[in-house]
DNA sequence: AATCCTATGGTACGTCGTACGAGTCAATCG
DNA sequence: CGATTGACTCGTACGACGTACCATAGGATT
């Protein structure tokens, strides 16, 4: 509602006269804005998690006071979500042969998904409490077409896109948590081996330590879509 | 590391003498207890959401003072990794047909496992961010267990449970954040609509109206479960 | 009687999000 | 030209948070 902007004013003054600047500052800061707040927060976030996002942070990073992020931002939350968009943006190239090869098409959509979210592991976490942004729906949108063109039934168009979506989220979201695990790289390892009598068959099997994410994530992707393809 | 416990103390003195008790004050707290402590955040967590918890609000409900929690609880990313815990325990029955079906034997614990998730909503929007509790890691055991009897190829058997595993957590973060949309339940109506030229195809299988999540859900998961069949 | 362990909780500190309102500057209008 | 308006910036302040520190009390052990 508020935070209406227009984004216009291309540069500031440049401070002419010099009997004002306080200490050398040689910041020639540009105007506050939208598009540089959340750059700005994605920064941050990529530096130092979702908690290490606050608002008095983000400002010092943008050289402003606090408060005058809420000119373009309504809150924190606002921040989040545009935040989440903006690392969510598909640049699909739309070759020729995206007909012939609807599954790699769709594959390669939702690899990048994934390799998005991962670039940037906060997203997977603030993901399940945001609404659809615009960049997400455009990736179902796309996914949609794919898959009715691919020949999925109508009547099976949204489970399909739905196993997939699930599929990828849950994925991210997965290998998001592990890699956010640092902090505990020591506690996990022996709480692996002091519970290695207790799960048997994910400790042989050596469930939590195959580090073939990607592979693993592809050859699954390659199964939902086997039991997806119209027979 | 801190909080070492035992339990002990079944009861209080039960208030004895009258001389000091303020006012009427009917009630006979209970010793602390990480359990009660658990119980007490799991019903906190229900009612007012991940945000809704604060350790003054814990201790207000249980009539304890702030810092008492923190001698059964290191901190409060500690509560949240028990309540979500607690939350994920898995009650299945062995029955005698479990070796003979496999698969409802793991439609099952999956089911389970989503519908636990959606009873407490903040549950889904908190994986993400915890390392693997006991209860998620027993249940990943008996999934293991399962696909493995149904002769699952031990090079698949990793890829048959993160598929699996990808796809309920994916599914149960999605409609758990649906769920919570309440309080802009007119926004999205709006920008639905608002949105419709811009996603038509999505639109028009009324991708985001569809209230068959179980359906959905049963549905794309049985899919996988073709797609993972030993053929 | 002296000591220790378990358990409780009051006070206080630093940090957070943000409401409020005063300030600056350019554009517009009379 | 001066007055007004609207876009934008930001200092101050408030209430709520997590939790460090420390004083306390009572039962068990010595």
């Amino acid at each position: 509602m508020a935070a209406k902007h227009t984004g216009a004013r291309s540069e500031r003054s440049q401070r002419t006269s010099e009997w004002l600047q306080p200490a050398g500052e040689p910041r020639s800061e540009p105007p506050l804005s939208r598009e540089r707040i959340v750059a700005a927060a994605v920064e941050l976030l990529d530096a130092h998690g979702v908690d290490g996002l606050t608002m008095r942070r983000l400002a010092d990073a943008l050289g402003s006071g606090v408060m005058s992020l809420y000119w373009h931002v309504d809150n924190k939350e606002n921040v989040f979500d545009l935040a989440l968009d903006s690392v969510l943006e598909y640049h699909g190239q739309q070759t020729a042969q995206q007909a012939q090869d609807w599954r790699a098409e769709a594959v390669h959509m939702l690899e990048d998904w994934r390799a998005s979210m991962l670039r940037h592991p906060w997203s997977a976490s603030l993901l399940p409490r945001r609404a659809l942004g615009p960049n997400i729906l455009s990736r179902l949108e796309l996914l949609s077409k794919t898959l009715s063109r691919a020949g999925v039934a109508d009547a099976d168009l949204n489970v399909a896109i739905w196993s997939l979506w699930n599929y990828v989220m849950g994925a991210t979201v997965t290998r998001a948590s592990f890699d956010l695990s640092d902090e505990d790289r020591a506690a996990a390892q022996q709480r692996l081996t002091s519970l290695s009598e207790r799960y048997p068959t994910i400790e042989r099997s050596r469930l939590l330590l195959d580090n073939d994410w990607d592979g693993a994530f592809r050859q699954g992707l390659g199964f939902l879509l086997d039991g997806l393809s119209p027979r």
